[in-house]
DNA sequence: ATGGTAGAAAATCTA
């Protein structure tokens, strides 16, 4: 089975592409970030006429997230429990697979802006939360997926320019600790499992043409819980809808998950 | 240190 997560940067702007996308990518699962749509506003019809059900968690604006599944969902949560938060950036639900269960959580990781500011320590407080609900989630569901966009680098190797960022935001070593404690749960970055081209990213900036330079990071990621890292058949960015007409600044990414012992 | 682009929304805010 197929799972991937993409950030649209608007479902409103990008319905064509997401669909147009999964015609050519029939994947079990899609995990939607930056949807900037209410609940009410999601596309559910046109959606499930395309094969796909959807657990949704919008917001105006800003924010909001989805997960698109061929198969039934079930035990869906919305944001990070026992985390007060305004921003609807978590979605979390249950999809039966061959192998068994599959907890699958979506998450829009905070930006941060700039080291320093409070939207930078709204991203650390958020990220300290997350850590301790997806620690939670593991016990209760061995076979764990956590992806999304996680708006940070893990590494050098995952920005064009390390030297010149370094220490700015996604590139910081609050940023990178944290995404090495979600490690530290016995979560792998799927990624890396392969060996992958350098300079591989995931967005590029809409400005000074970022993506034709291939000024990039890799910020979006599909991290797999133990049991599933054998099934790991591949992890690869696919850089096609970025070269689409009024692309999203981010292309997806694609899990394939082979069939249980 | 500023600006460059995109989206939502209605002047800026977020990324």
């Amino acid at each position: 089975m197929k799972i991937a997560t993409w950030n649209v940067n608007s479902l409103t702007a990008r319905l064509q592409h997401v669909l147009d996308w999964l015609i050519a990518n029939p994947v079990d699962v899609l995990c939607l970030q930056e949807l900037k749509m209410t609940d009410d506003k999601f596309p559910l019809e046109v959606l499930k006429s395309a094969g796909y059900e959807a657990a949704v968690f919008g917001q105006k604006t800003y924010n909001g997230v989805a997960i698109l599944s061929l198969a039934p969902v079930r035990d869906v949560v919305k944001n990070i429990e026992n985390f007060a938060d305004e921003q609807s950036r978590v979605i979390a639900a249950t999809i039966e697979t061959p192998s068994g269960p599959l907890r699958v959580i979506n998450g829009y990781f905070v930006n941060g802006q700039e080291p320093g500011s409070e939207k930078f320590a709204y991203k650390m407080k958020w990220l300290d939360a997350l850590h301790a609900y997806i620690a939670r989630e593991l016990a209760a569901h061995p076979n764990l997926v956590l992806l999304g966009d996680f708006n940070v680098t893990p590494e050098d190797r995952d920005s064009f320019d390390p030297v010149g960022l370094k220490e700015t935001i996604h590139h910081t070593t609050e940023e990178r600790d944290h995404f090495k404690a979600l490690l530290g749960l016995g979560l792998t970055d799927s990624f890396r499992m392969f060996e992958q081209p350098e300079k591989s990213f995931s967005w590029w900036d809409y400005r000074m043409l970022g993506y034709q330079k291939n000024r990039g990071l890799r910020i979006d990621h599909i991290l797999v819980s133990e049991p599933l890292r054998p099934l790991v058949k591949s992890c690869v960015i696919d850089r096609v809808p970025r070269k689409w007409e009024k692309p999203s600044d981010h292309a997806p990414v694609v899990l394939e998950l082979g069939a249980g012992a």
